[in-house]
DNA sequence: CGCGGTCAAGTGGCT
DNA sequence: AGCCACTTGACCGCG
């Protein structure tokens, strides 16, 4: 088991997620705010390793507008040695890497040009993964996207576009994640069955809606769908609910015994555990801390 | 230099 | 009909 947490480290005194607008666009800006990016990047990464946080989920802002029409600059190649340099650290320290391409990538959307900037993205960002030189246990985690009133004709679409559009780059790095009102475990379960993606676990999601799976059975659903050797073990956001505040808000910090709980719940399960709250990687070293004391990350 | 409005992109639920 | 939330900040113009 490998803990981490999403994209940012507040300990630290550099963001990795520097962009700027579209209206300020230039060559020479990309370049200066990518650079900065993947060193803000290097210095996470070895925070990470020193504190044992040996999952980490990369922003999707380290190339500002990489996917959009207006960057026509090869940053792929500008960037080459520097990638491959943080990706041997990473294979190196033997960490676990997700990138979670944001709310606008939506393969089964209605519009055309929606799907096309959605592969557009998950292109860029399993290019990061690429040039790193990552395996495919690497992840692109996204949501299924819309249900435009008809799910069943929405997975459909889902599935079609992931045959017949998606390369196979992003294919072999692509998995799904129940979210906390359209798309539950059990619709995920069938979009495997319609691609064969693997299914990421959300159980704080699981808990906002599901279908009467206990956490435990939910978990050994979801990590079936994980294919040894090609996708690695299980990967899971978790979180819990911010106490009095909207349903489906992430809390603020790790409550420690609900976080127990889970993992006696899944004692005997293995799986990668991204911490997706608020206060980041002070959270994630409480739940290294934990799962170590219950003998959890044991190889 | 700090503050608030706004930023490439989508969808659905709530008010 | 419009606002908010989503893994979310970060930028930029104004005072």
């Amino acid at each position: 088991m490998k803990i981490g947490y999403p994209c940012i480290n507040q300990t630290l005194d550099c963001s990795s997620s520097r962009t700027f607008r579209l209206a300020s666009y230039s060559e020479e800006r990309l370049i200066d705010t990518v650079a900065q990016n993947l060193a803000c990047l290097r210095r996470i990464l070895e925070y990470n390793v020193q504190h044992g946080l040996l999952f980490f989920r990369l922003t999707s802002d380290l190339v500002p507008f990489a996917s959009h029409a207006v960057n026509t600059y090869n940053w792929q190649e500008h960037f080459k040695m520097t990638f491959q340099r943080l990706g041997d650290y990473i294979k190196r320290n033997n960490l676990r890497i997700s990138m979670h391409p944001d709310q606008f990538v939506v393969l089964n959307s209605p519009n055309e040009q929606t799907v096309k900037n959605s592969i557009a993205e998950l292109v860029y960002q399993g290019t990061v993964l690429d040039l790193m030189g990552l395996d495919t246990t690497a992840k692109l985690q996204i949501h299924g996207g819309g249900a435009y009133g008809d799910k069943p004709a929405a997975m459909e679409r889902f599935a079609q576009v992931y045959h017949t559009m998606l390369p196979d780059a992003v294919k072999a790095r692509l998995c799904v994640e129940n979210d906390d009102r359209t798309y539950t475990l059990q619709d995920c379960l069938q979009l495997h069955q319609l691609t064969g993606v693997p299914i990421i676990f959300d159980n704080f999601h699981h808990e906002c809606v599901n279908n009467g799976e206990p956490m435990r059975e939910a978990v050994q659903m979801a990590a079936s769908t994980w294919q040894a050797g090609r996708d690695g073990i299980l990967m899971m956001d978790y979180s819990s609910q911010a106490p009095n505040e909207r349903k489906g808000k992430h809390v603020q910090s790790i409550q420690e015994q609900l976080f127990h709980d889970f993992l006696a719940e899944t004692e005997g399960l293995d799986m990668d555990i991204m911490l997706e709250i608020k206060d980041k990687e002070e959270s994630a070293l409480k739940a290294v801390q934990l799962a170590g004391a219950m003998g959890r990350l044991a190889l």
